[in-house]
DNA sequence: AAGTTGACTATTT
DNA sequence: AAAATAGCCAACT
């Protein structure tokens, strides 16, 4: 894999996430499968982790297989916001701060339908200024 | 260049 | 149901 591929496969794992439509949420191991990396579930979560200077990816729409928001092992702070925008979205948390899976799960079905037209994401039903 | 680390997951206690 | 175990693989030291 060339360098430029590299690239090329975090900009796929961004541009899954940004297909997740609000008030949905998908696994790691989901995104990874969509992007063509099944397997590489650990790598969408380090993709994730660096994605701070992008403006645009909804990370917060990802979570673990359990259903919960995945522990970091710094700066805890973003798991709390992460929390406050899903709930902001229409996703509700169970008394144990988990998700219900079968409810809220992305189905991925807009994924190969729009895979271009990133005008999906055109408007963000949160106001992050409001939080 | 080899060993460590981690925003994972499935399996087993 | 929750915690430990064992695979996993690219990025990072």
């Amino acid at each position: 894999m060339t360098p430029r591929d590299k690239k090329i496969t975090y900009e796929a794992i961004y541009a899954m996430v940004r297909l997740i439509p609000p008030g949905k949420i998908a696994t790691y191991g989901q995104v990874a499968a969509l992007a063509g990396l099944a397997g590489h579930a650990r790598q969408v979560g380090y993709a994730l982790h660096r994605c701070g200077k992008i403006e645009d990816v909804p990370w917060q729409r990802v979570v673990n297989s359990r259903g919960e928001i995945s522990r970091r092992s710094a700066k805890q702070g973003s798991e709390a916001l992460q929390r406050v925008m899903l709930e902001a979205e229409g996703v509700a948390f169970t008394a144990g701060g988990k998700i219900d899976l079968a409810r809220y799960r992305w189905d991925g079905e807009d994924a190969r339908l729009s895979e271009n037209s990133a005008d999906l994401l055109a408007d963000l039903p949160i106001d992050l200024d409001r939080i």
